[in-house]
RNA sequence: GCUGAAGUGGUGGAAUUGGUAGACACGUUGGACUUAAAAUCCAAUGUCCAUUAGGACGUACGGGUUCAAGUCCCGUCUUCAGUACCA
């Protein structure tokens, strides 16, 4: 019988559909154990053969826990809502359902042939209106809730109205913005509701404010500052300006410290943990207060240098800085103005560029030194961030290099506070060696004796206190798009109010056109009735009208990453109808055991993810506040593209190796034309595209040789290699056991087709060895010693492997067991049903035919993963490596049960010895038990 | 600039964590089978010297520790990733 593995693998696909092989309960007497891929976006490319590396190595986990006795938890979904469908759209008028819809029935399709182990019963998809339902409720929950950073978490909304009513905002310690008054309880209680509604939305944990967003035109939306690369948007590459708009926002700053606290106790990659905390970026510090002279305000400024505090020789406001139009004297003002018009025009990406260029201008006020009540002029410069801090620094040249080049330029003095420190080439930034000098009571002191005492006297005279600044702004939540969650919002009087939960889901309704409208509204605006899952309540023109008052509805939708923040939650209980999930099922799964996905998701869906975690759990409906116990990225598989050389002008295509000093224009070149000795396929190149039919092409040694590269797989570079292809000409089990013989699971690793015959070949002689012209031809026979020993060095090599996520070398090792077990001629089936579990989570398909091959009639993926005996391994001699002075010489077998002592003097005896020594006497005879002999002479 | 990861044959990568570097596979070369091709099987394959026996060198580079270093320490270089006026 041939190994026909298009046909077994169909066959066991189908099987494990229609028996539900691997449908989780959600109770069990096994341990649990939680498996989660990140969902995939299904796009309309489908799936390339980089795709599915993740989802095969969590697979092979998976069905290993299963070996293992545990009940895992091991779903998949799609993360269905998001910016291609919509574009699509935009383009074509096809609903981005419709797309959607398609997409995911071949991303199904593909994952289907590689036959992955998911509970499908348990699917779900970001873009169901029974999905988003409960994206919707946890907004409201947000909106319902604000952070007390006393008990530092997260509480109702109607408690901090009871502690309003009952002593006023000023004993509150609250997360909230930066412009709320204090208020009496008497005061609260005088206000009228809609003022109580505006104060209540400076407190929530989602709140809408105006805010300076990152707007990319081309997108016709805002950003969130994780969607932003270099300046231009993740997406497209779109240039990035920044606006004032009104959004709303999530309040995560409020979690900044958890956020950072929580990295400690997860086992996640240390890299990408580093990449969160410095995203967090906690700097500790003092804001310290300088009075404006002849004025009456106050600028506040965030400093980490406070014990630097004599050093300051001017202060530097951002330009977008809220006093600098008041506190600018009547003769720079014309100056001041032109500064701001010039920054002001510069986007995002002209002022990353331009970091070198020194610009500022001088406003011509002054501040007063909160200790020597000396002068220090206030400058503007592009250099101080407004977002940052207070927007406004106290500059100190002898120890900040910015501060430095700023005085260098615009000849402002240099102030040395430092002991013994030559500061006329540049600052001195250095922390840890620092005497602070010409500084009255900070004299003598080192860093951290005088950042304290700075700080205690800043403290004493109420001129500045200790204060931890993080980096983390609150993330926007508001896209002007159409293929998003919709709000469950309405306003009144310009107040926004959330619909109550028993109406969820708001559906997102139909629109003619996906683009914003006339007036400016988001794409939702064109919606002309809204559906409402209610008798009450009537939706109408973008307007909700309750009995007679008519209320405008919210038109922006949510980010992409709303839906991704608690789907692996949802998966626990994903068709519950009437809780998110039920108390019980959540109980019980706990949180993910393992997940694996990208790296490129630290700085967003990671950590939003770990956001909404740890609110769900203030709010107590997780029990904990890490979603996920361990993390691993899996690296990319790259693609190799091909090139061809134009010669620039001419329709002439050279051959790379004879190029020479030739202009060509290098173009790439569809990988399927191109043979694996790099040789073009001249004729289907002319085919491909219109413009290269009539081309010349240069031959060398009678071929044209492409030019090659690895570069990450995409459709526009043309090097796609689709796993359909694979599965056809290969089978799953082939490409799943290359793809993990790649190489390690979280290495970046290109990619090239021609070695999958290795693995190939591999599954067709384990199938030769096993499967004869009449069917299985196992053996009841016992196994011999090197049978044994064959398979216990296995079980302890592949479980030691994937317990520690080194898929690869396990591949290796089935080759040398099956290559072992061929020449020793082994049939046995007490060695083959063994291997072949060991090689069920690895290529499943074939360890399924073999396994009913040999009668049973269970799935294999119900068997028990074999136990390890180490009897089976143990020597009763040892090879030595025989060394003199460290070099290598020979070897000597001897017996494991020698002292060593006899080693020694079996050594010295040994004929080879005497001839290395050659009437030397040893200096030292080094004798490492189990490991090596070394003489020194 | 800062932070992190990594540099091993023609290629992807192994190396029980300090103990015979290059497992396993691709590729290449030669051979068997075949009219031929494909498929399959066998052999060789780090570099250099040598007819052989064998020897020398060899894990980015330069030092060091050790009987013994790809692995540990110091310095240098290169590549990739994240971040970027964060006060």
């Amino acid at each position: 019988m041939k190994y026909h593995f298009n046909e077994i693998e169909a066959k066991w696909q189908k099987y494990w559909s229609a028996n539900q092989t691997f449908k989780a309960e959600n109770n069990s007497n096994k341990p649990k154990y939680y498996v989660l891929d990140m969902f995939p976006y299904p796009s309309g490319a489908g799936l390339h053969v980089g795709h599915p590396l993740g989802y095969i190595a969590s697979d092979i986990y998976a069905r290993y826990k299963r070996h293992k006795g545990f009940n895992v938890l091991h779903p998949q979904g799609y993360d269905s809502f998001g910016l291609p469908a919509e574009q699509y759209a935009i383009q074509t008028g096809q609903h981005p359902a419709v797309t959607t819809e398609d997409n995911i029935k071949t991303y199904r399709r593909q994952l289907d042939q590689i036959g992955f182990s998911f509970d499908w019963s348990r699917e779900l998809r970001t873009s169901d209106s029974s999905y988003y339902k409960w994206t919707q409720w946890i907004f409201i929950q947000l909106f319902d809730s604000w952070y007390n950073n006393d008990s530092n978490k997260a509480e109702s909304i109607e408690t901090l109205k009871t502690l309003f009513s009952l002593k006023g905002n000023a004993g509150v310690n609250a997360a909230c913005d930066d412009d709320v008054l204090i208020f009496s309880e008497k005061a609260w209680n005088g206000f009228t509701s809609l003022e109580q509604e505006q104060i209540l939305l400076k407190y929530r944990l989602t709140y809408l404010a105006e805010t300076e967003v990152n707007w990319c035109a081309s997108l016709g939306t805002v950003l969130a500052n994780d969607e932003i690369i270099n300046g231009v948007s993740e997406r497209g590459g779109f240039p990035v300006v920044r606006k004032k708009m009104t959004q709303w926002s999530m309040r995560i700053s409020a979690y900044a410290d958890r956020l950072l606290q929580g990295l400690e106790s997860i086992d996640w990659p240390e890299p990408l943990k580093e990449i969160q905390r410095n995203w967090i970026g906690k700097s500790t510090g003092a804001t310290v207060s300088f009075n404006v002279k002849n004025h009456s305000d106050i600028i506040d400024v965030f400093t980490t240098r406070p014990d630097t505090i004599f050093g300051v020789s001017f202060m530097t406001l951002a330009p977008e800085h809220p006093l600098v139009k008041k506190i600018t004297v009547a003769t720079k003002i014309k100056e001041v103005e032109a500064y701001i018009q010039t920054t002001s025009k510069r986007s995002e990406r002209d002022r990353l560029a331009d970091v070198k260029t020194i610009s500022g201008v001088f406003t011509g006020a002054y501040a007063e030194h909160p200790f020597t009540k000396a002068p220090v002029p206030i400058w503007i410069g592009d250099y101080v961030l407004a977002g940052y801090g207070t927007g406004a620094v106290m500059s100190v040249p002898c120890g900040d290099q910015r501060d430095y080049d700023f005085a260098k330029h615009f000849n402002i003095p240099i102030l040395n506070i430092f002991q013994d420190v030559d500061i006329s080439k540049h600052a001195f930034s250095d922390k840890d060696n620092v005497i602070i000098a010409q500084s009255d009571f900070l004299n003598g002191l080192s860093y951290k004796k005088a950042l304290k005492r700075a700080i205690y006297e800043l403290e004493k005279i109420g001129q500045g206190q200790g204060k931890i600044n993080y980096r983390l702004r609150d993330a926007v939540f508001s896209r002007q798009r159409y293929w998003g969650e919709p709000f469950p919002v309405y306003y009144v009087n310009g107040i926004p109010q959330v619909i109550d939960a028993q109406f969820l889901p708001i559906t997102l309704p139909e629109v003619k056109k996906y683009l914003p409208t006339e007036t400016g509204e988001p794409p939702l605006g064109n919606a002309q009735k809204w559906a409402w899952d209610t008798e009450k309540k009537e939706v109408v023109d973008n307007t909700l009208i309750d009995n007679v008052t008519i209320h405008p509805l919210e038109l922006n939708t949510m980010p992409g990453w709303a839906g991704s923040s608690q789907y692996f939650n949802r998966y626990m209980d994903s068709n519950n109808d009437i809780e998110i999930f039920s108390k019980s099922a959540i109980a019980y799964w706990e949180q993910v055991d393992l997940y694996i996905g990208g790296s490129e998701h630290a700085t967003g869906h990671l950590l939003y993810s770990r956001f909404w975690q740890k609110f769900m759990y203030d709010m107590d409906y997780v029990g904990h506040d890490e979603f996920a116990k361990k993390l691993i990225n899996q690296g990319m598989i790259l693609g190799t593209s091909a090139f061809v050389y134009r010669v620039e002008g001419e329709n002439k295509f050279i051959s790379k190796g004879i190029i020479g000093n030739q202009k060509v224009q290098q173009i790439h070149a569809d990988v399927s034309y191109v043979n694996t000795s790099d040789e073009l396929d001249i004729i289907a190149f002319k085919k491909w595209r219109p413009e290269f039919k009539d081309a010349e092409f240069v031959l060398e040694d009678g071929v044209y040789k492409v030019g090659r590269e690895v570069e990450k797989m995409s459709k526009s570079k043309y090097n796609v290699v689709n796993p359909d292809q694979i599965c056809i000409d290969y089978g799953a089990d082939s490409l799943r056991l290359y793809e993990m013989f790649l190489g390690p699971l979280e290495q970046y690793k290109p990619w090239n087709t021609s070695g999958i015959t290795g693995v190939h070949n591999f599954l067709k002689k384990l199938w030769k060895l096993y499967m004869g012209d009449d069917g299985i031809k196992v053996s009841n026979t016992t196994p011999n010693k090197d049978n044994l020993k064959t398979l216990h060095k296995t079980i302890k090599k592949v479980e030691d492997d994937i317990e520690n996520f080194s898929f690869n070398t396990s591949v290796s090792t089935f080759m040398i067991a099956v290559n072992e077990l061929s020449a020793q001629k082994c049939t046995s089936r007490d060695i083959l049903e063994p291997l072949l579990i060991l090689m069920s989570p690895y290529a499943p398909h074939i360890s399924e035919e073999l396994w009913s091959q040999l009668g049973h009639n269970t799935s294999i993926a119900t068997a028990e993963f074999p136990l390890f005996s180490e009897n089976h391994i143990i020597e009763s001699s040892k090879t030595y490596p025989i060394s003199f002075n460290g070099k290598m010489r020979f070897t000597m077998d001897l017996p494991l049960d020698l002292s060593k002592e006899e080693i020694e003097s079996q050594v010295m005896a040994n004929k080879k010895t005497q001839a290395q020594l050659k009437g030397r006497e040893p200096k030292k005879v080094i004798i490492v038990p189990g490991k090596i002999v070394n003489i020194v002479g």
